[in-house]
DNA sequence: CTAGAATGTGACCTTAAGGTCACATGACCA
DNA sequence: TGGTCATGTGACCTTAAGGTCACATTCTAG
C-alpha cells in the first residue's frame, strides 16, 4: 500500500501518477512495466516515486484497491431490479453491471484485468493461424453434427465454437494450475476425482449447448 | 523457425537446448525468458545460440511446432473408441486425450500453455484473498439458492463456483479483447449484438448448471 | 598433410531496468 | 528574518538484458 506521503498529495497530482501507471500497466502488464516510464509520464522524479510507493507492485495493489472501491460504489448506486430474483437472473445482472462499469472505466479496468487474467498470446496476431485452425476444426465438427441431426440446426455455431474453445482452455489451465502442485501429475490426472471434475465440467457444457436457441428464446 | 545450423546438430545437443528453453519458458514465460540463462543451462555459447535461432521467440515457435507434431502423432496412435460417436462424446474424448498427452509431456506442454493462455496473477498467492472473496461470494449465493429450493440440492457447489468464476473471467476477457478494438467501447457494450452474445453465453452456463448431478449420472 | 570452409566462443557493446542518496527547494514557525 | 524539517530531485549505482564480432577450433576435401 502507498506510503503516507502519497496520500498527502493533492488529488490532481495523485491522479496524474495513477493515470500514468494505468497506461503503463495496460501496455506492458505488471512485470514489464517500467517505473522509469511511469515517472516520466507523470512528471515526477524517481526519488519522489520511491517516497510514495515501495515499488511498482505497490502501485498496482493501490490500483486494485481503487477499482474495487469504485466498483462497490457503482453497484451500490444501481438498485437491484427486483428483489428475490433467481440466482441466475442475479448472476446475469451482476455480470452485465460489471461490464457496464468496465466500459465506464476502460483503462483502469483493463490494466487490472490484464494483469490478473493474464496476457494470452494465443489471442495475439502471432498465433492467429494456430487459433484459427482450432476454431475451424470445432466449426467443422459442429456443422457435421448439425447435418447428422445430432444438434438442433438453430444452434449458434459461432457461439458453440467460442464455448468449446473456452472450455478447452479452462480445462488445460486447470490441469496445469492444480496438477503442477501434485508430485505425480500422471497419477493425479488419472485419479477418479480429477476425471470426475472434468466430466462434470464437460457435462455442464454439453447440457448448456444442447438447449437450442429457440428454447433460449422461450424461457428468457 | 530455427536456422539450418540448428537442424544439422546431433539430436542430443538439440534436445539439451530445447529442454533448457522449455525450463526457462515454464519459469519465466516468453517475454521474461532470458537467452543468457538458456545458453548457460544448455551449455552452449551465446554466439552459437544466435547461429541457431533468430531470437527467443524463434525458439518458442519451434517448440510450438514440436508440440503440435507430437500431439498429432499421439492422437493418431490412439484409435477413436467407437465410430460415429456423438459430437459431445467426441469432444470429451479429445479433451481427455489432450489431458493425457499433457501429463506425459508436462514441461513442454506447460511452457507452451503458459505463454499462450497467459500467466494469470489472479491465481497467484498475491491475490489469493481477492480471489477467495469472489469464490466465497459465489458459494454463498449458491447455498442460498439451494436453501430456497431454486436449484437441486445435489448440485456440486465447488463445481458451480468454478463454472461461475470461469464464466465471469471469460466474459471479462472477451469484452476487453473485442471491445478494445472498437472505437466506442460503451456503444459496443450496449449494442444489441454484444448483449445477445453475452446473454447466450450466460444461458449456456445456466442450462448447464440447472441439470443436477443425479441427472448427469442417468445420461452418461 | 594442409588449405579453406564451417562451426564454436566469450569478451564486449549498448540499453535500460530497479533502486539509492547527497543535495536543493520550499513551507512553516519562533 | 533565520532556522528547521518535510518534500522533491536527478545523477549515479549495480545488474542484466539482447545482440555482435574478431578470433579459436574443428571438420572436410584435395
Amino acid at each position: 500500500m502507498p506510503k503516507q506521503t502519497f496520500l498527502n498529495l493533492p488529488e490532481e497530482k495523485r491522479n496524474k501518477i495513477i493515470n500514468a501507471a494505468v497506461d503503463e500497466f495496460v501496455e506492458h502488464g505488471l512485470e514489464n512495466a517500467s517505473t522509469n516510464r511511469i515517472v516520466a509520464k507523470s512528471g515526477i522524479s524517481k526519488g519522489s516515486f520511491y517516497q510514495y510507493f515501495e515499488d511498482k507492485q505497490d502501485v498496482f495493489m493501490h490500483l486494485v484497491a481503487i477499482l474495487e472501491r469504485e466498483k462497490t460504489e457503482y453497484f451500490k448506486g444501481k438498485k437491484i431490479p427486483s428483489m428475490n430474483m433467481g440466482i441466475f437472473k442475479y448472476y446475469r445482472w451482476m455480470v452485465k453491471t460489471g461490464m457496464e462499469f468496465n466500459s465506464i472505466h476502460p483503462n483502469m479496468a483493463q490494466a487490472v484485468s490484464r494483469v490478473l487474467l493474464g496476457e494470452r498470446l494465443f489471442f495475439s496476431k502471432y498465433f492467429e493461424d494456430v487459433r484459427e485452425k482450432t476454431r475451424a476444426f470445432f466449426e467443422n465438427m459442429i456443422n457435421n453434427a448439425r447435418e447428422r441431426g445430432e444438434i438442433d440446426p438453430s444452434v449458434d455455431v459461432e457461439l458453440a465454437v467460442m464455448v468449446m474453445e473456452t472450455w478447452q482452455n479452462t480445462i488445460t489451465t486447470y490441469i496445469f494450475d492444480e496438477g503442477m502442485k501434485q508430485k505425480d501429475i500422471m497419477k493425479w490426472v488419472h485419479s477418479a476425482k480429477t476425471q470426475e471434475t472434468i466430466d462434470k465440467l464437460l457435462y455442464v457444457m454439453e447440457y448448456g449447448l444442447r438447449k437450442t436457441e429457440s428454447e433460449f428464446g422461450k424461457n428468457s
